[in-house]
DNA sequence: AATACGTGGTG
DNA sequence: TCACCAAGTAT
């Protein structure tokens, strides 16, 4: 704790508190979910956006599915987003539009798990409960010497023990930054600097010169590589056609473009939206997953004469550039669409005579 | 228990 | 260039 006053991240913007140091709920809630899997200095801009847009739970309940998948656009794991978006609405349904101070209640909402349900409580409450997120684990697998990796359900449980142990009864709030602060910025997965750790002096890693063995890794294999094809349909005012996501799989409620298997594919499929005379082939490029990777072979159908008519289809919209910024699109397509050349005109409207 | 789920930084 | 993986949860 006393390293923690001296050396750990007081300033953080979900930190803020009001004048008695109660902090919102809502806010460290938000930024729990924001910061899982992903790290600070990615969080902070997203969760700034967010909740100057949608600043308390209620608004985010009342929110347009596409308003909040926007402003998570670009932080990934989008699931996060909607299991945000069902909470709040469950809690605005069953607990008074508030989240539950009940770890049990807390830790049924969707996207709240064990830790994050422990982080909740602690920050927002200074309720005595242990976090695992994977600072701690690192931390903890070093200073106790806990090999196997955290995946295993008896390393899991064995480092659940010590967060257990470790967590003390005061200040619960700054014990919880303070161990994820030593892990992210003293204990650090690459090149920890010992010479600066408090726990240096019982650390069992350190004292084996084991530090670069733990936690131990994950086993990985090598990652198998899909393709697709997105279809870039433009209209002759710039509008482009995109189709929602289905709920499961990547990118899940997202607006992207259309794929198909092959080039062989696409053009049937793109007449079916419009009617067109060429395609030209855009520069392939790879997006990486956790899991896979993807190659994408994006093809431009450019002045398309967007077929008109009534469609019950919802999954499918013609949107302007304006539009794109305010639904949420996979990172890749966004960059795709702001790379692609103005549309050419179509119209040539001569100088001589205009004059 | 194993797998799905994003993106960007780092060494 | 590329493996590795970060404030995990759900299925």
């Amino acid at each position: 704790m006393a390293w923690y006053d001296r050396h750990g991240r007081h300033d953080l913007p979900w930190q803020a508190g009001d004048a008695e140091g109660r902090r919102d709920p809502y806010r460290v809630w938000l930024a729990e979910v924001m910061l899982q899997q992903t790290q600070v200095a990615t969080v902070i801009a997203y969760f700034q956006r967010f909740v100057a847009a949608l600043p308390s739970l209620r608004q985010l309940a009342e929110a347009e599915e596409d308003h909040v998948l926007a402003l998570w656009s670009g932080l990934g794991y989008y699931r996060r987003a909607r299991f945000l978006q069902r909470a709040a609405r469950v809690c605005v349904e069953r607990h008074g539009g508030e989240l539950p101070r009940d770890f049990t209640a807390l830790a049924a909402l969707p996207g709240i798990g064990r830790s994050t349900a422990g982080a909740i409580l602690a920050q927002a409450h200074g309720l005595r409960f242990p976090i695992l997120d994977g600072n701690v684990k690192r931390v903890l697998a070093r200073h106790r010497g806990i090999h196997g990796h955290p995946g295993q359900s008896a390393v899991a449980r064995e480092l659940w023990r010590h967060a257990d142990a470790c967590t003390p009864a005061e200040r619960v709030a700054d014990y919880t930054q303070a161990i994820m602060d030593l892990g992210a910025t003293v204990c650090t997965r690459a090149r920890p600097a010992c010479a600066r750790c408090p726990l240096a002096e019982d650390c069992i890693a350190r004292r084996d010169g084991l530090t670069a063995m733990l936690p131990t890794a994950r086993p990985r294999q090598a990652l198998p590589t899909r393709r697709t094809v997105m279809l870039v349909l433009r209209d002759p005012s710039g509008r482009i056609l995109l189709e929602r996501r289905p709920p499961q799989g990547v990118w899940p409620g997202l607006w992207s473009l259309p794929e198909t298997a092959d080039h062989a594919q696409a053009w049937p499929a793109a007449q079916a939206h419009a009617r067109l005379d060429d395609a030209t082939a855009l520069t392939p490029f790879e997006h990486v997953f956790t899991h896979y990777r993807l190659h994408v072979e994006p093809l431009l159908f450019d002045g398309v004469q967007a077929h008109p008519g009534v469609t019950d289809r919802t999954d499918l919209r013609w949107s302007t550039s304006g539009e794109l910024a305010t639904l949420g699109l996979p990172a890749p397509v966004r960059q795709l669409l702001q790379t692609l050349e103005p549309p050419a005109p179509t119209t040539i409207f001569p100088r001589d005579l205009t004059r």
